[in-house]
RNA sequence: UGGGAGGUCGUCUAACGGUAAGACUGCAGACUCUGGAUCUGCGUAUCGGGGUUCGAAUCCCUGCCUCCCAGCCA
C-alpha cells in the first residue's frame, strides 16, 4: 500500500509513481536513464541542485542512468567558465555521470539533417519575415496568428534557402526556418515555431562552424532521443513546450521520451533568478557568485554547507506540481542536522571579553581534555591550554543580569566548559563605564568541570586562553533579503531595495583556541555555542577567516527578546 | 475574456473511494559540562457550493483563487 518516507529519498513523488508504473508495463524496456540538461549561461543554484538530485537520484534508485548534458544551443549566452564550474559543481554534490558528459552541441549535424527531412517532407520553411513582423503574425493569446506569406515555399527552395542560411549568406534575424504546424493552435509554441535562426556567433564548442543555432524546442527532445532518454524531467514552464516535444519526435519519427514536469524550487528571502543574481554581482552587493550569502552552490558551498545536507534537503522537500515557497528554515535544518552529527567542536571567542582569574597561579598552563564531537565518540578528545588570563564572549557576563540569565555576573558560580568553575568576584571599567575585564576566583577541586561537592551551576560558557588563542576574523551572516519575498518590489524601487543592509557583520577581533592553527580552507567546525564555521579561503599568512554556516539554535536569544 | 497546470496544518509534502499522516517552524516540558543535541507533549489543514456513494481530499458538476505561455532565450 502506502510507503513512508524514505529518509535517503524522501517522501512518494508522482515522477516516481510514472517510472514505477512504466517499469512495470515495460515502456521503455525496463530502463530508466534520465539527464540534468543545465544551459552554460550561469552558476548552478540551489534551485538547480533540485534537479540534480531528483534526475541523478531517480537514475540510482532504480539502477538507471542519469547523463550529464549540456543545453548549449545559445552561443551568445554561453561560456566554457560555465560549462567548467558547472560540472565541478555537479562533482561536489557527490554526482558522477559516469563519462556520459554530453552537449546539444555534439548534436548539430544531425540536428541540421533533421531540419531538411522536415523540409522535404512539406513540414518545415524558411520564412523571411523579421523578428518583429512574426511576433505580429503570431496572434496574441486569444487570437488566433495569420500565416507566414513564405508558408507554402516549394521544398526545392526551401532546401536552397536552407542551405545558403547554413553557408552564410544572410545576416542575423533576416530569416528563419519554421516548422509548419498550425497558425491558429491556442497553444502558441505551435503556431509555427521558429527551428533555427541566423546567428554568425562563435560557439564555446563549435567555434564558427555554424552561423544557424537551433532552438531549444528544436534541440531538447531530439537530443534526449538520442540519448535514449527515457524520463525527461524538467520544470513546469515547459508543459506547454510538451506538445511541440511530442511533434518533432513523432513526426522525425525517432525514439519518444516522456516529458514530465515537476515544480522548481522557490526559497523564502531567497532568489533564484539567475538574472537578478547577476545583478547582485554586477552592481556589488555582494562580493562574487561565490560570496557566501548567495544561493549558488559555489556559495552555500563556500558558506560551509556539506554536499549530504544539500542532499538530505532535496530528498525531504518533496516533488509535486503546485508552486509554493519553501521556509529557508527547512535548508538550514538539514546544515545543522549534517554538521551536528559529523563537526569538530572548538572553543572560539567572537567578541571577548578580558577574565583574569585571580588565584589562579601566574604562569601556569594547563591542558584540558576537551570532547570533540559528543554525537561521535570515535572522534575522540583534544587538548585546551588554560592559563589565568581568558577571553569569554561579552554576551557571557551581565553586570546586572536579567531574569531568567544563567550566565556569568557578579556573585555568579559558572562553569567554564571543560575546565572549572569561576565566580565573579569584580569588574574593571573604562571611562565610558563599560566593563572591560572580569576579575573571578577559581575552585581548583572542580577541574574537568565537576564539582566533588556535588554543587551544581546553571551555565557553562566557553572560553580561550588569553596567551594562546589565535587571531581569526569571523564572518556573520543573516538573509541577503529581509523581504521573505525578495521579489516582491516596493514601489518604485526594484527588488535590490529588498536587501537585508545587515546581511555581513564582520568581527576582525575574534579569539580561537589553538588547535585551529593551520586548519584548511572549506574545513568546517562547529564553535560551541555559537555555530557551525568553515575556514573561508581568503584565510592566509595566519590570519584565519571563518564565515558562519548556520547559527545554533539559541534559547537565551528568544528568551531576551520576550523580556 | 485563449490555452495549459495547480489549490491538503504557518511552510513543504503524503494519503491513489475506507482512521487526513510526516518533516520543518512555533509553543510547553524533560534531560544536559554547548540555553546545542536528544526525548516527550501540543496542530481550529482537504479553496467554496452542489452531486454520486454505506463511505469523498480522492469521482462528477459548478464557482473562486494562484502560476505559466504572445523570444529569432532556455
Amino acid at each position: 500500500m502506502s510507503e513512508s518516507a524514505n529518509p535517503l529519498t524522501g517522501p512518494s513523488n508522482f515522477i516516481r509513481d510514472i517510472i514505477k508504473e512504466d517499469l512495470k508495463t515495460g515502456k521503455f524496456g525496463g530502463r530508466v536513464h534520465t539527464r540534468f540538461p543545465p544551459e552554460p549561461n550561469g552558476y548552478l543554484h540551489i534551485g538547480h541542485a533540485k534537479s540534480i538530485c531528483l534526475n541523478f537520484g531517480l537514475a540510482a534508485e532504480f539502477g538507471g542512468q542519469c547523463n550529464l548534458r549540456f543545453d548549449d544551443t545559445n552561443p551568445e549566452k554561453e561560456e566554457q567558465e560555465y560549462v567548467d564550474s558547472i560540472i565541478d559543481t555537479v562533482h561536489w554534490l557527490g554526482f558522477d555521470w559516469e563519462g556520459r558528459l554530453y552537449y546539444a552541441s555534439d548534436y548539430f549535424d544531425q540536428l541540421y539533417e533533421w531540419a531538411i527531412r522536415l523540409i522535404k517532407a512539406g513540414k518545415a520553411y524558411v520564412c523571411d519575415l523579421s523578428a518583429e513582423e512574426v511576433r505580429r503574425y503570431r496572434g496574441t493569446l486569444t487570437e488566433p496568428g495569420i500565416e507566414s506569406p513564405y508558408r507554402n515555399r516549394s521544398v526545392e527552395q526551401n532546401l536552397n534557402l536552407f542551405e545558403r542560411m547554413r553557408a552564410g549568406e544572410f545576416p542575423d534575424g533576416s530569416r528563419t526556418l519554421r516548422t509548419k504546424i498550425d497558425m491558429a493552435a491556442r497553444n502558441l509554441n505551435l503556431r509555427d515555431p521558429v527551428m533555427y535562426r541566423i546567428l554568425h556567433a562563435s560557439h564555446h564548442r563549435t567555434g564558427d562552424k555554424w552561423c544557424i543555432y537551433p532552438m531549444y524546442d528544436f534541440t531538447h527532445g531530439q537530443s534526449d532521443s538520442i540519448e535514449r532518454i527515457t524520463h525527461s524531467i524538467c520544470t513546469l514552464e515547459f508543459e506547454d513546450h510538451r506538445p511541440l516535444y511530442d511533434w518533432y519526435c513523432e513526426n522525425l519519427g525517432i525514439y519518444h521520451p516522456q516529458q514530465i514536469e515537476f515544480d522548481r524550487l522557490n526559497l523564502s528571502y531567497t532568489l533564484l533568478s539567475k538574472r537578478k543574481l547577476l545583478k547582485l554581482v554586477q552592481d556589488g552587493h555582494v562580493r562574487g557568485w561565490d560570496d557566501p550569502r548567495m544561493p549558488t552552490l559555489s556559495g552555500i558551498r563556500r558558506r560551509g554547507y556539506t554536499p549530504e545536507a544539500i542532499r538530505n534537503f532535496c530528498a525531504n522537500i518533496g516533488v509535486s506540481k503546485t508552486n509554493g515557497t519553501l521556509e529557508l528554515a527547512m535548508l538550514e535544518h538539514f546544515v545543522r542536522e549534517d554538521l551536528n552529527r559529523r563537526g569538530q567542536r572548538v572553543m572560539a571567542v567572537l567578541r571577548p571579553l578580558r577574565v583574569v582569574i585571580d588565584n589562579y597561579p601566574n604562569g601556569e598552563v594547563e591542558e584540558m581534555e576537551a570532547v570533540n564531537n559528543p554525537e561521535d565518540s570515535s572522534m575522540g578528545t583534544r587538548k585546551v591550554p588554560f592559563s589565568r588570563v581568558l577571553y569569554i564572549e561579552q554576551e557571557d557576563f551581565r553586570e546586572e543580569p536579567p531574569k531568567q540569565y544563567y550566565r556569568l555576573s557578579p556573585g555568579r558560580e559558572v562553569r567554564l566548559r571543560y575546565a572549572y568553575f569561576i565566580k565573579c568576584t569584580s569588574v574593571v571599567k573604562n571611562e565610558k563605564g563599560e566593563v572591560v575585564e572580569v576579575h573571578c576566583t577559581y575552585d581548583s577541586a572542580t577541574r574537568g568541570g565537576n564539582a566533588p561537592d556535588g554543587r551544581k551551576v546553571k551555565s557553562t560558557i566557553h572560553w580561550v586562553s588569553a596567551a594562546h588563542a589565535i587571531e581569526a576574523e569571523a564572518r556573520l551572516y543573516e538573509n541577503l533579503f529581509s523581504k521573505e519575498n525578495p521579489n516582491d518590489e516596493p514601489q518604485g524601487n526594484d527588488f535590490t531595495a529588498n536587501l537585508n543592509p545587515n546581511s555581513l557583520e564582520v568581527l576582525t577581533n575574534c579569539k580561537v583556541e589553538p588547535s585551529l592553527a593551520g586548519a584548511a580552507p572549506l574545513t568546517r567546525f562547529q564553535f560551541e555555542r555559537l555555530g557551525y564555521f568553515c575556514v573561508d579561503p581568503d584565510s592566509g599568512s595566519g590570519k584565519l577567516v571563518f564565515n558562519q554556516t548556520a547559527r545554533l539554535r539559541d534559547t537565551w536569544a528568544k528568551i531576551e527578546k520576550r523580556l
